[in-house]
DNA sequence: GACTTGACGATAGAGGAATATCGTTTATCA
DNA sequence: TGATAAACGATATTCCTCTATCGTCAAGTC
């Protein structure tokens, strides 16, 4: 044996029961994959809600945190808010938060000239661009 | 007394009394002033105490909300991450967080095109955007 | 120097998100 | 269909940041 240890709560190094297929597992990932926003616990709990009564908190963080790991779900996190997770898979986008309904929109595309912002010596990695304001619907237009 | 109430904590309707120069606050201003960077509490906590040892956590809080709302301090937050301050009244910037040390730094310019990027429909009110990567003394590069 | 009261430090408490626990339910498979 | 254990719901617990409290200290004033 390599490493004598009794199997514990050691995520990293155990191999992961297969998983079943339950009603609130599967409402819970439609709802995420669905949406074509970022959607928080507490949003995903109420959707999920919706067509699987009864299902708890407790089941979307579990869910959630399984999809990240299978790299089928992105935490996407705002300024001073909790997190939010949307389909992985997607192209390069940025977010819009309205400041009417609190929803965050995807916004394709991203200005060009980004690596260029920071000063001599700073190696840019990577970029999030926040926009706010307000949402077609809260504006008042058509979608 | 024009109505009857007590003296409360009700911030909002009662004169502000007349501010004493602590050496404490001095302090904690002078940090926040001069740091050419956003600090977090903690920070502001450890910067103040090397010049006024046995200061407290509360009065950096105290002191922070006092500044922001005088307009001296602007609140600056990161995706993730407890709030951090920094003084009011630069010109429009943003920010860089090197991954290493975790510092965040000012970003003099701002892309363009930056209005054009949400859809027909956006109301864009403002925007933020935040650079990562490695700040230059921990690439090992010289300031 | 003495008085008034704003400010301080220490720390208990509040608030909110995430995790751990545990008895029950139920998906999966022989 | 019955056995097994993954997954569930409820909820206690933890974690962190921030606020409230309170006795003490000291800045501003006469």
């Amino acid at each position: 044996m390599t490493d004598g240890k009794a199997p514990s709560d050691d995520t990293s190094s155990r191999a992961r029961p297969r998983s079943r297929r339950t009603r609130q597992r599967s409402v819970i990932q439609r709802v995420l994959l669905e949406a074509n926003r970022p959607l928080g616990t507490q949003e995903i709990l109420e959707a999920a809600q919706a067509k699987a009564p009864g299902l708890g908190i407790a089941t979307v963080y579990r869910t959630v945190h399984r999809m990240v790991e299978e790299g089928r779900l992105v935490l996407v996190e705002m300024p001073g808010e909790a997190p939010r997770y949307e389909a992985s898979g997607k192209e390069h986008h940025h977010h819009f938060r309205c400041r009417a309904c609190d929803d965050v929109f995807e916004i394709q595309g991203c200005p060009p000239g980004l690596g260029n912002l920071a000063p001599k010596g700073f190696r840019i990695e990577d970029h999030q661009v926040v926009l706010y304001g307000v949402c077609p619907p809260c504006t008042g237009m058509p979608g």
